[in-house]
DNA sequence: CCGTTAGTACGTGAGGTGTCAAACTACGGA
DNA sequence: TCCGTAGTTTGACACCTCACGTACTAACGG
């Protein structure tokens, strides 16, 4: 019964952690912006490979990793692989209508180039 | 009339070379989030020191260079000082609601602590 | 011309960021 | 039990960022 491993947990901030400066650095990259959107455009959560951004698996870690300490994506395993999706109502909460405006800045500037 | 020195400039990106991840970067430090907030809330332009923000000078002379660069604020030089300015008009018609929002969300958390 | 005020340029240092490859762990299935 | 898939960790690297002090320039007021 008692498992000989603990199931893997993330650390995640809780809404009152998660502040704006680290938002907004968060989404500073072009390849998170990327999945941001991604997370956005789907209906429910996506692995992290499911995202194609042109960067090696450990960079690709390490991008989530930025955007889960940031409060802006949620982390579950599930099986072999990990769930990510957009934290969307607490940030809504926090900072309303910031992520719709950041969405479609991003979009916006998608399709001028 | 011909003048022994040019008159002193500064180079602003044209919109269309504004990057949405310029700007987020440039608003991922809180004492630039504090310099364009205090903008936002001026009825007109403000010197370089008029905004307390607790650096050096050079530091500060840093911060406006990196708001500027990133097309977030206007500067032009008035005697012995430098005017700043929020490019309002220019955002709003890059990024809708973006300003707006950030600054919201900025306002927010500063009364949350 | 001199002094004051406002901002700039430069060099430096501590620390962070994005990138990768290589070696690793965890889970699910044959 | 072994294999493959999905993601992690570590260490290395080049580069960037923020901070500072010091020394500088530009404009204004006598």
């Amino acid at each position: 019964m008692t498992p000989t491993t603990a199931p893997r947990r993330l650390p995640h901030p809780a809404p009152d952690q998660i502040r704006l400066e680290g938002v907004l650095h968060a989404l500073s990259d072009p390849a998170r912006v990327r999945i941001v959107c991604a997370l956005a455009a789907a209906e429910s959560g996506l692995t992290c490979s499911a995202v194609e951004v042109p960067v090696s698996k450990s960079t690709l870690t390490h991008h989530y990793r930025v955007l889960r300490e940031a409060g802006v994506v949620a982390q579950v395993y599930r099986g072999t692989s990990k769930v990510n999706s957009l934290r969307r109502d607490e940030l809504e909460e926090l900072f309303p209508g910031l992520l719709e405006a950041l969405l479609t800045a991003a979009d916006r500037q998608d399709r001028r180039s």
